[in-house]
DNA sequence: TTGAAAGCGGTACCAC
DNA sequence: GTGGTACCGCTTTCAA
């Protein structure tokens, strides 16, 4: 019942717990060949399993990371911390997953949980929260894992400072934006996210200033609320039917409100892409699936993830300098709920 | 640069370590007011953070719990995920995520690294898989867990013995079965999953039982294979599309597949539900986002997972027996894309 | 009420 | 090549 220890194995294989310990951790300190064997064999007969919390305390590395997220079940999410995933295992980390719901007390809690377990870094999935006082208490709370020489990478702005793997999501909103003008849309509503989240201020940005640089006016009323989630982007579709004056294109600041707008429009008796040209931002799995299949903005989720733990590990091992930031690409991807205005596309119903 | 440790605080409050560890954990031995006031004032001002490393090596519990899962992005696992760590968060577990993407060895690997983490339990989300050496291989390494004092929750039929939180999913699939039937159907194709695992294997037997029991023929060619995943469900399609005789409904053994299927069908310009009746199991988000939307078998994944977890808790403290079983029910959801043979709604077209 | 000391299971430095 | 031992940071008897 009692638990092997290296102690065990010493004693059975007849040699010291320094020896045992060279042995399987493959040091560079010389073993001869029969001792070895002896070692190997009492461990695997013992069914020896080393206590990777022992191993931790010393060394002072867990192989353990943190990732807060805001909802696993968030395909936005979900796609990310797969990437982070399979890049851990490879590496043999373990992952702590981490749903905050984006409470600004549930991440913090979490982030002192983290380190109490001291673990060897965090990564921020969410978007940062533009509270000050949040910011300056992460700001605080990260003083802690710096000072022991963990790391932290964020997957998107914050107002505290991190090694970051980015999308330009001005830009992207900026492209999504481009593409509804050149096809001849001039009045194109936005369903926006949570006000309290830097992704959300820097995609609302992207869309005035695209307007604004091609001359269209903004008009405050096709700036509609959401929450990134399904549900609000059915109540923008009803929304935007109450509007007097109807948009022609409507861009939802994620897919999971794009679609949820679209299925809105369609009990509401609106065809798109025919009446009203919808697209969003993300292409999560399920964007091809809904019909019309949604005109996206491709984001690299699973590359965010992936190569948001690639960096945290080069962080750690000074590979990377902290405080830098990497910027991946977005793609534009057509489908079939966008539509050039007054084309045949377009008319057919 | 260095951590501070129990015994900075000690020093600083002048008192013992040991006093030091009463106060910190309200522990109930007595400790004098003013000395518990010193102790806290000195914690505060250090910014002390209890190492839960040491603590787990000395208290032999980690408050962390692993949950081997086939894939993050599945909506499946993301759901039963989510209900597994709201509840450990609130109980003050961490969880650590592991995708195995259904491969034994992974799986097998990620068991022996959480052992070695001595995690306080495991929860097995998905389907066991039907391979007796693989079996053998898991019950011997549960063996590790179980003679450490912790515990092991299975959410789907192993081969190896735990405690474990279940659909029926016979039943289920032979309610499905029988709600087409009702609708009159009497051509009935089903498309299955990867053929190694318990789940698939529970929910076929549903099927066939269910039609033998309305004196049914099973036509083999009626059965198709698929792997959960949304691709197959496309495939799954094509295959209908080219059988000599098309059934007049489709039992998706998951909803992924279902809405394979359904786009599938889609662009091979047969439609739902007047050509064919489609029907999934899961009830995941995207069911009610597809046009037509999905009828479906709503499953309790988000109670499977917090229930697995409140089961891992009570069986840690042995508020419950090992190896016992509860099984949580399931629900029909009908929604557009089934329809009665022959009626108004399957003919309108 | 308070504290000294024996571990928990390893790693790594230093001798031999 | 091999082994002794001082920690890592905490909890928990056992005494005082």
């Amino acid at each position: 019942m009692d638990m092997v220890s290296i102690i065990d194995v010493a004693k059975k294989a007849n040699v010291s717990i320094t020896t045992v310990s060279r042995v399987l951790n493959g040091s560079p300190h010389p073993v001869s060949e029969e001792t070895r064997a002896r070692v190997l064999e009492a461990a695997e007969a013992l069914n020896f399993s080393p206590s990777a919390l022992a191993q931790a305390m010393v060394t002072r590395a867990t192989r353990i990371i943190g990732v807060i997220i805001g909802d696993a079940m968030d395909p936005y999410f979900a796609t990310i911390v797969r990437g982070v995933e399979d890049v851990a295992r490879r590496h043999g980390y373990l992952v702590i997953v981490c749903n905050s719901d984006r409470v600004p007390e549930i991440e913090l809690q979490y982030l002192h949980t983290l380190d109490s377990y001291r673990v060897d870094g965090v990564i921020f999935a969410g978007g940062g929260l533009t509270d000050d006082k949040y910011g300056r208490q992460v700001g605080q709370a990260l003083e802690a894992f710096y000072n022991r020489g963990a790391v932290c990478v964020s997957l998107a702005k914050h107002l505290f400072s991190s090694f970051s793997v980015l999308v330009d999501n001005e830009q992207v909103v900026k492209d999504a934006v481009h593409y509804l003008i050149s096809l001849g849309h001039r009045s194109i509503a936005y369903i926006s996210g949570p006000a309290l989240l830097t992704t959300t201020q820097l995609r609302l940005s992207g869309y005035k200033s695209a307007l604004e640089a091609h001359g269209l006016p903004l008009k405050p009323e096709l700036i509609i609320d959401g929450d990134y989630k399904y549900e609000s982007g059915r109540r923008a579709a009803e929304a935007i039917m109450a509007l007097p004056a109807k948009p022609t294109a409507v861009l939802a600041s994620n897919d999971l409100m794009g679609i949820g707008c679209l299925v809105g429009l369609r009990e509401a008796g609106c065809h798109v892409p025919q009446d009203i040209s919808l697209m969003g931002i993300d292409d999560i799995a399920t964007a091809q699936a809904v019909d019309p299949p949604l005109t996206t903005m491709a984001l690299p989720l699973y590359d965010l993830g992936s190569i948001g733990m690639e960096s945290l590990i080069k962080l750690r091992s000074h590979e990377l300098a902290d405080h830098e930031a990497l910027t991946l690409a977005h793609r534009l991807i057509i489908r079939r709920s966008t539509a050039a205005l007054g084309t045949e596309e377009a008319m057919k119903r």
